[in-house]
DNA sequence: TTTTGCATCATTGTCGACAATCAGTTCCCG
DNA sequence: CGGGAACTGATTGTCGACAATGATGCAAAA
């Protein structure tokens, strides 16, 4: 049922296994959506898309249902649907959700992780940090890398509910808001320390620590993010969308 | 979008404003399932579906995808769909769930709420207790009250995304574990003394605080139906697996 | 007797067409 | 000239039928 594999983000790049035609547009559609091909706002019209993916307004329809599900789009009776329009206060509502979630997620980790799942946590920083060192480049890590880390822990944690709340329900959100605001990491320094003493903290199967750690950590991405778009709040008074930082 | 009355769990029985056939089956296979007309475990197809409700396929599978959103049934492709059959382990999920984003909704609440909604929380406790001083059956109180109590501090963050996870996501979630496994409310007055200790933070502002006792609220609630169902499994030579203990 | 392969059948997936509803426009009336 | 009601066009909701897939049972062979 679930994937716990490390690399959920590429799950739209290589199609999974795809049984019906309604799945394969429902993937198709989620990945145009949170690449940004479809912008926010755009009205979704059934007969447009059937004739353009060649499929029937029926598997169009639990396609865009399950898009719904996701949060990506939003639906009317008898109007239509859009694109979600992202704004500044339900990101940041996005925040304390998963404040919550993956505080709860790193407790239950500290205690449910096996030896192989800190091995390949720290593993994956190793080869962050490595990224960061060559490239200097924080994008890659900031837009996915980050993520995955993130991923691993609500894995670690063996609750298939948070599983499938942040992973499967929270995540594509999370990651239409990263290409809406074009995240750029502003502190990947900080984060990757944050990232090893969670790791620490889980390893020592300290859950109260981990979970202040993740707390505080999502918490402080948090604030981040609203100092800065308060910051460019500040001379823009135009209808010019703010380009916060997002990191983690 | 959001109808933040406090009569939430009536939604099923005065059938909201139904704008299309979909959507009154949708409901009225929530509410079958969750007051357990069709018990868990059990098969649904279409055709006896659609033929039972007079409609055709296409709104049934629509209700369908919904309540599978819903988590109340669970479909494979070209295999079918039954109605989730709850384990216990996924119930002490579904309270770690509960735990993290209900502490989440009493800090949020303690800063958000209005004098206005303080005082209906206050009014509700107190309908409660008259209820219980009636009746001393907290059959009613345990089945919905305490629902309608935990219901409106979330409505009291002002946390959209928190509302529709807890209050639309999971919400019927929780009632078919407590039809299905029967909740008897083993400790009526523990609660109502929390719930009035909640209340207390949140009046004063104390979202620490707030945050803590609701925390500590649904972990207690937690540990006693896993006692509770250890005890009764006490007689099967199972290996049942160690309920672990979560502290606060 | 057990197992394997096949055939049948029920159920789901998909499609095209018709009906109901809504948004925008135009026309009429005050 | 402005406001409101009806019209038009498009879009969504609904339906019945066909195709594809998986499950079930039987029969034949080892």
């Amino acid at each position: 049922m679930f994937q716990p594999t490390s690399d959920a983000h590429d799950a739209d790049t290589e199609l999974p296994v795809v049984r019906t035609l309604a799945e394969r547009v429902f993937h198709q559609l989620q990945r145009a959506i949170v690449r940004g091909e479809l912008p926010p706002g755009t009205r979704i019209t059934e007969p447009d898309l059937s004739s353009h993916y060649g499929i029937s307004r029926g598997p169009l329809r639990e396609a865009m249902r399950r898009l719904e599900t996701y949060r990506l789009i939003e639906r009317v009776p008898h109007v239509g649907a859009r694109v979600v329009k992202l704004s500044m206060d339900e990101l940041l509502e996005l925040f304390d959700v998963r404040e919550a979630l993956e505080s709860m997620a790193a407790r239950l980790a500290a205690k449910s992780m096996t030896a192989e799942e800190i091995a390949g946590l720290r593993e994956l920083l190793a080869f962050h940090e490595r990224q960061e060192d060559l490239s200097s480049g924080e994008a890659y890590y900031q837009r996915e890398g980050d993520l995955d880390f993130h991923y691993r822990i609500v894995q670690g944690s063996h609750n298939r509910m948070l599983m499938t709340l942040l992973c499967d329900d929270l995540y594509y959100l999370v990651r239409l808001y990263r290409t809406q605001f074009s995240a750029k990491g502003s502190r990947p320094q900080r984060a990757f320390v944050e990232h090893h003493r969670i790791v620490d903290a889980i390893e020592a199967g300290d859950a109260e620590l981990a979970e202040l750690l993740m707390r505080r950590h999502v918490s402080a991405s948090r604030e981040n993010v609203a100092a800065h778009y308060a910051r460019t709040l500040g001379e823009e008074a135009s209808d010019s969308p703010a380009i916060p930082r997002i990191e983690s």
